[in-house]
DNA sequence: CGCCTAGTACTAATTTTTTAGTATGAGGCG
DNA sequence: CGCCTCATACTAAAAAATTAGTACTAGGCG
């Protein structure tokens, strides 16, 4: 049997994205940010599509919907760097087997983060 | 039309940290292994399960199988770091919009990473 | 008022990913 | 030699993830 993913997949994220930045947003203000985004790669999308992810989203509990004027608005449950978190977590897990240091490494390493930005980090860590 | 996975997928990728880890590695050394994992969480896996999968890494050129005495044996094409690599990069641009100091922030903040693993890095780094 | 638009509910198809069954063959061994 | 084990090739089913169609409703507006 195969399992369900853990965290939120690729196209829930996408739209989990849109919606925090909003707060709130309609399936209409979704659709359209992503059919412009699939435009420019040739690919389509149909209303329905984002009607059916959200109704998934809410049925998660990622979103909540609230009557409004015309259409349903959308309100994430759950602040993004709790979610966005979690995937992190689940990431770490998954490929590093749990432990974050080799993930770092490969960010130093392969992501143009400089001394500075490590130590801009560690400042911020540093002061809580 | 849904896109094909850009990276390795959970399964495929369990596969591959246990053919990096053996190189070489037969189906039945996958398979045992995993085996033993899945009955930890009471899950059950067929022997021919590890087989197709290996044989999709094979065509998706992840592995390269060799004649052998009994079974083939199988063979990372790339090293654990490119592939490993790629994946985190993947991520990076999936969740954080292709910018990688917010990723940093979560492992700084929620996996326990010390001011002093930081500076480790920092000392690695700058040597180069 | 009747029609068109925007929205929803419901249903379902498609593709990927994961899982496994069946048939077949090679080789050791009693 | 005949059987049993292990491996493979081939086929395909099941589940998840993604995509979309159809029917229906409310509300604006000509």
């Amino acid at each position: 049997m195969r399992p369900r993913s853990a965290t939120l997949t690729e196209q829930e994220l996408e739209i989990m994205k849109i919606v925090w930045d909003r707060e709130p947003a309609t399936v209409r203000d979704v659709f359209e940010i992503l059919l412009e985004r699939r435009k420019q790669e040739s690919r389509s999308l149909a209303y329905t599509t984002v009607m059916t992810m959200m109704k998934i989203l809410e049925q998660k509990e990622y979103l909540r919907k609230d009557e409004s004027d015309r259409a349903f608005v959308y309100r994430p449950t759950q602040p993004k760097g709790t979610v966005i978190g979690a995937m992190v977590r689940e990431f770490v897990n998954r490929v590093f087997n749990g432990s974050a240091e080799p993930l770092l490494v490969h960010l130093v390493e392969e992501h143009n983060l400089s001394k500075d930005d490590l130590d801009e980090i560690a400042r911020i860590r540093g002061k809580q």
